[in-house]
DNA sequence: TGTTATACGGAGGATGCCTCCGTTTATCAA
DNA sequence: TTGATAAACGGAGGCATCCTCCGTATAACA
């Protein structure tokens, strides 16, 4: 956690910073078209650099992912401070999920970076890995602590169901998914009722 | 559906039969032993056949996980019609999903043929999908009749929910995940109480 | 045993992954 | 301004698939 008192060496090249972004922004648009499989070698043509310039600022491909999703995680992160100061406990949770649910649903190869938040690379991805389990812990600890949920059931459990969800629609392509997944979420926070 | 008066031409040749067996063995133990992902090459290589050969006798990957899973695939449906004769309704949904989980949990590979089968392609790979959908169906008509659950959850919606949870855990390779995934389905079946 | 429909096999074109290293260039100090 | 040099660039190249195509082999049938 701590942030490294870095070597005052250089300061970063122009290029560098340049091309981090336009890769970045090709990356957003190439798999917004392509899904989150779509292939690398296009996202640096798209992004106008080398294929070695495009792996030698995203080692993986997963990498490449949470640096182009973090703002949508942020947001999730910030809306559960929101929900947790202003909606009753289950309510906020509630509310959460499907928030989540809408964006990946919004943003074709975000559910791949929630994917990968929730599972298990969390240590080398650890961001948007953090951020996600710390807005649904929080959720979760109040809706527990008011006794509104089951106590068997950890935050990280629950939001990989839900994405597990998610993922199993969208890769279907039925269209019109969203409302069916939708239900589905309330069935399972039911459920999470049901034993409390 | 009509089983087609096939043209009573030349019976088929026996180095084919002998080779669409071979590569059905060939598969499974490629499969469970690299997953659902596994060369399609290296499955040809292991059955001692061409990679041409293996492509005419299953055209897509697709085609060969179900050819290579139908058998298991049937295992679940006869659970369900054997379940629904000597089981309470609910019991006998919740008994069979968890079936399905534990399959899915042992067999490598047979996940992606579930998905399938469950999934968009049902009209391309008809016999498991047909089956499946059978299966659960009968479960869940019952288990509404009896107004053990809500009535507003298809028995298609139900199945690739909860096949969707399998897949988050399976990917995500957490050791002892079966057991969660058993939980997480237990949620899902009281919330689909819940609401009856 | 000859004819012929069928099936075989693998070369080959295409795509994608990722690494490696010679070349270019932005930064900094003089 | 001008080197010197650390840092970044780019893309060729090795490897692994995918899938198609077609010349060759062979099982079935008369």
């Amino acid at each position: 956690m701590v942030q490294d008192a870095e070597k005052p060496s250089r300061k970063p090249r122009a290029d560098s910073i340049r091309n981090r972004e336009l890769l970045l922004e090709a990356a957003k648009a190439v798999f917004s078209a392509g899904g989150s499989g779509a292939s690398l070698e296009a996202v640096a043509r798209a992004a106008g650099v080398g294929i070695g310039t495009l792996y030698r600022h995203f080692p993986t491909r997963d990498a490449l992912f949470e640096a182009v999703y973090r703002r949508e995680v942020e947001q999730l992160s910030d809306l559960a401070v929101t929900l947790a100061a202003t909606t009753p406990p289950e309510e906020a949770l509630r509310r959460w999920l499907q928030a989540t649910v809408e964006l990946a649903a919004t943003k074709k190869g975000m559910l791949a970076a929630l994917e990968l938040a929730a599972e298990g690379r969390a240590e080398l991805y650890a961001y948007s890995s953090d951020r996600m389990q710390a807005a649904a812990g929080t959720l979760v600890a109040r809706a527990r602590a008011a006794g509104a949920i089951r106590a068997d059931l950890s935050a990280e459990e629950m939001l990989r169901a839900v994405l597990g969800l998610v993922g199993a629609w969208y890769r279907s392509g039925t269209p019109g998914w969203q409302d069916t997944v939708r239900r589905l979420v309330d069935v399972f926070v039911d459920g999470m009722r049901a034993g409390a």
